[in-house]
Parts: structure tokens; C-alpha cells; sequence
DNA sequence: GGTATTTAGATAGTTACATCA
DNA sequence: CCTGATGTAACTATCTAAATA
């Protein structure tokens, strides 16, 4: 009830838009305006800054034909004064109208529906959501535009809801699978690091005791030893591949996930 | 058949609200 | 109560592929 005359403008220029988009067409994607989604108070949200670049058909277009022709200039700065000062508090009074959740269910379906019913931040019910999983767990994606407003109709949201979950969904899964990526990678990381100080540790060692237990004219020219830069494996020059000085086993259950050794080796 | 335009769906990045410790 | 962190719904910008003119 506080602040009440200010939102009431809000509101009402909001029907305003959404009676003209009706008249606009259409089902243009980018503009967002298909749906007519409540929260889709696109010209006035400009929370996310004016500034944007938008497509063509998006705000300005639907201000032109709000204040006539005017056109170009003209009506992209109306648009922005009456933006900036419904912005923020847009999403305002819309948590300040609505107050639970499940009034989501009394919406109607989708695309007449223009009723900005100010909405709350909305919070999917426990059935809402276990029903989304499902459904995302057999698809990932909305395939048939049908499904997405089969499964709205099921849940009581609006398909453009169905469709911004799945694309937080999708969002969600992601980034979950590149923190697994990451700590996986990062384990072999290690892993490797260990297996290289390992090695490093057994070659001076081995290197130690042949020179303890060879007489010195018995010990080869230190250049007929060599180590591949990439692999570190110790080599001789004069020998072939397998028939190494010193044969060093690799780990058996060494996974290496860069499972290439070097082109040299 | 080649080209331009439209449309719909996807992703990445961001914002703001709700909730909780 | 206040506050910061976190989760997430919703948004914008952009890209791409398919359909259509």
C-alpha cells in the first residue's frame, strides 16, 4: 500500500506495452515479446542497463509505435527517460504484489497472457522441479516446441519458464561438468608431477650406483647417456630403442591421460 | 540454384531476488 | 535485525541453422 501511486504508473504503462505488442505480431524470439511474459517489461527493465545494444526490433521499435511516428531519435529517448525511472523499481513492485509462489498456478497459460500480475521472484515448487529433472533428464533440450508447452501446461508455468529452466538447467549441468573436468584433470596433474619427481629420484640413483660398482675404465662417456626432453627417459645414443642401458618400467596402473609419449620417443 | 531475410533455439554472461548461516 | 554467500529465475546479446521469399 506504501508507494502504491508510483507502481500503479509502473503498471499501467506495462498493459499499455504488452496491449500494443499484441497488436505488433508475433513470435519474434530475440524481441522477447512472444510470450508477453510479465516479468517481459523489457522496455522498462532497464535494469540491465539502456545502454544495450538491442535488436532492431526490440525496444525502440515498440516505443516508436507507442509515441507515433517520431521515430528514430526521438523515440528511443522517450523510451529511455520513462526507462530509467521505472527500472529497478519495477522488480520491486512486483515482489511487493505477489507473495507466494504458488500464485504462479493462477496464471494462465502463456502467450495471452498479458496479465502483469507483478510477480515475485519465482521458487519452483519441490513438484515443479522433480517434474522439470525428469523430463530433463530425457532430454536436455526442449525439442518440439509441443513438449515445452505440454510440460507448461503440466506445471502450471508459462512454456517461456519451461524454457528459461532448461536453459539454466543446461547452464547448471555444464558448469558442474567442467568443475568434475577440472578437478579430475588437475588429480592427473598432480599425479604426474609425482610420477616425474619418482623418476627423477630413481634415475640419480641408478646413475649413483653404476658408478660405484663400475671400474672407472668400464664407464660409458657421459654422451652416450641422454634423456628425452619431453619423455625424461634415459636413452643411448649408440643403442637402439629397445635395447635401453637402463629399462625403466613404467606404472602399470599409471593412467596418463596426455597418453602420448613424445614423437622423439 | 544462390542469396537475403526471418524465425527459433542455443549459449554465455549478467542481474536481482530469496534464503540461509 | 543485519550481512554476506549462495542458488537460481529471468534477462540480454549473440550466434547458428532451418525455413521462406
Amino acid at each position: 500500500m506504501v508507494n502504491h501511486g508510483v507502481y500503479d504508473n509502473n503498471i499501467i504503462l506495462d498493459l499499455t506495452l504488452s496491449s500494443s505488442m499484441l497488436q505488433h505480431n508475433t513470435t519474434k524470439k530475440p524481441c522477447n515479446i512472444p510470450n508477453f511474459d510479465p516479468s517481459l517489461t523489457l522496455a522498462l527493465s532497464g535494469d540491465h542497463g539502456i545502454t544495450k545494444k538491442k535488436h532492431a526490433c526490440d525496444h525502440g521499435g515498440l516505443y516508436r509505435q507507442d509515441s507515433g511516428s517520431g521515430g528514430g531519435g526521438g523515440g528511443g529517448s522517450s523510451f529511455i527517460s520513462v526507462a530509467s525511472v521505472c527500472v529497478k523499481r519495477e522488480r520491486k513492485v512486483k515482489s511487493e504484489v505477489i507473495s507466494t509462489t504458488s500464485e504462479v498456478e493462477e496464471e494462465e497459460d502463456d502467450d495471452d497472457d498479458n496479465s502483469l500480475n507483478g510477480r515475485k521472484k519465482l521458487r519452483l515448487t519441490k513438484a515443479q522441479s522433480s517434474l522439470l529433472e525428469e523430463a530433463f533428464k530425457h532430454h536436455s533440450s526442449l525439442n518440439p516446441q509441443k513438449q515445452k508447452q505440454e510440460l507448461a501446461r503440466e506445471l502450471k508455468l508459462r512454456p517461456r519458464q519451461v524454457e528459461v529452466w532448461f536453459q539454466n538447467r543446461r547452464a547448471r549441468t555444464k558448469l558442474k561438468q567442467t568443475e568434475v573436468d577440472y578437478e579430475y584433470l588437475k588429480k592427473c596433474c598432480e599425479t604426474l608431477k609425482e610420477e616425474n619427481t619418482r623418476l627423477h629420484k630413481e634415475l640419480q640413483e641408478l646413475k649413483a650406483l653404476k658408478q660405484s660398482t663400475q671400474p672407472p675404465y668400464m664407464q660409458l662417456p657421459a654422451t652416450t647417456l641422454t634423456m628425452c626432453p619431453s619423455c625424461k627417459r634415459i636413452g643411448d645414443t649408440t643403442s637402439s630403442a629397445n635395447t635401453r642401458p637402463f629399462s625403466i618400467t613404467p606404472k602399470p596402473h599409471f593412467f596418463n591421460p596426455f597418453n602420448n609419449p613424445s614423437a622423439a620417443c
